[in-house]
DNA sequence: GCTAGAAAGCTAATACACGTAGCCAGATCA
DNA sequence: TGATCTGGCTACGTGTATTAGCTTTCTAGC
């Protein structure tokens, strides 16, 4: 009869410890509770149910990757930028592959993530200023470089490359490829 | 009492059109059942189990796609291939999103899909020999193409671009991305 | 310090889902 | 025709989400 002290915070806490530990499909709310040492209806006082619990951990996560790839910005700018926010994009998926499939691929269209999604956003939009793109040409770029990320990390944290070997090469190929196909102006010649 | 001439096939077949009606989530042998006209437990009869059944979806899905990109590949060499392979492969995603989703990302590591995950690459392979790359060069050459196509796909079937407009526009740019960044040998002076 | 009430836990019960066991009828084939 | 195999069924056990309603603990105000 003690009382566990949870709060919606620390029942994301041990969401995000199971999920890390057995995998996104193992996030239920009888596991949860059990993690939590709390009889599973119990958990209803803190959130309302399991898609709810679900969304929570999303929005964390990708709140939690929006500092990853700020702090990879940092100091950084031009090619140097943009490299480094999409290196850091891939560590943080293949460090925590689970955490990663639980990240919504559509944050803007679902107001409980908007704001999240709208930061990381910004993080590579910010990279990018350098270039002084017209409106249209940012938006085909930033889903470039969402395409290239999402696309190999997605690929590496799920395991779907077949061999593991030059993994490394192959990103910076990409990346690379990516740098390239950007106008030559201004940033260009900070590099 | 009378039979449903149910075989493993056909209940495929309704859990594909299940899959398209309902979304992946929907996919459940319950659900399967209802639509067979059945009880759940006659599935047992044609199918191990759910997670059988998934697989199964899984290999009819990808050896569908796999026609269609080898369809697209025909009859075009170079660029023109690579590029009509690349639209392809987004076409069946965007027309049949819950389809993808039901795609495995990792088929070469399971045995059940081996067959059809190789047969896929194969058709990616064929479009760019007239490029003679090495083997090394082979690997990361496919796995951009991968990443640009399942990336652009994965996000766009799941509706993660924020704006429907110009993507058209978007995917052309990463193809042609993709193209330039090709060694320019052989195939180049075809197109 | 006492007490009212809110907050946080609990048990019990419902609704589904997967999966197993075992029965029965219809098809097949000697 | 009759034996056997196959494909259906019902009944059941387990696990999960969720709701309802009870009880206990903490907290605020007097």
């Amino acid at each position: 009869m003690p009382r566990a002290g949870l709060t919606p915070d620390r029942v994301v806490d041990a969401a995000i410890s199971l999920v890390d530990d057995r995998g996104l499909d193992a996030l239920t709310l009888a596991a949860v509770a059990e993690r939590c040492g709390v009889a599973a209806p119990s958990l209803y006082k803190h959130v309302s149910n399991l898609a709810d619990l679900r969304t929570l951990v999303g929005v964390r996560v990708l709140a939690e990757m929006t500092d990853r790839l700020a702090a990879a910005a940092m100091g950084r700018s031009g090619p140097d930028a943009v490299g480094s926010v999409m290196r850091a994009y891939r560590d943080y998926a293949v460090a925590h592959p689970a955490r990663y499939a639980a990240m919504p691929v559509d944050p803007l269209h679902q107001p409980e993530y908007a704001a999240a999604g709208q930061r990381l956003l910004d993080v590579m939009r910010a990279a990018l200023r350098p270039w002084r793109l017209s409106d249209a040409q940012m938006v085909h770029t930033m889903r470039a470089a969402r395409v290239i990320t999402h696309g190999f990390a997605s690929l590496e944290s799920a395991g779907g490359f077949g061999l593991p070997e030059d993994l490394d090469e192959s990103y910076e190929l990409l990346i690379q490829m990516y740098l390239t196909s950007l106008p030559l102006t201004h940033a260009a010649q900070e590099s």
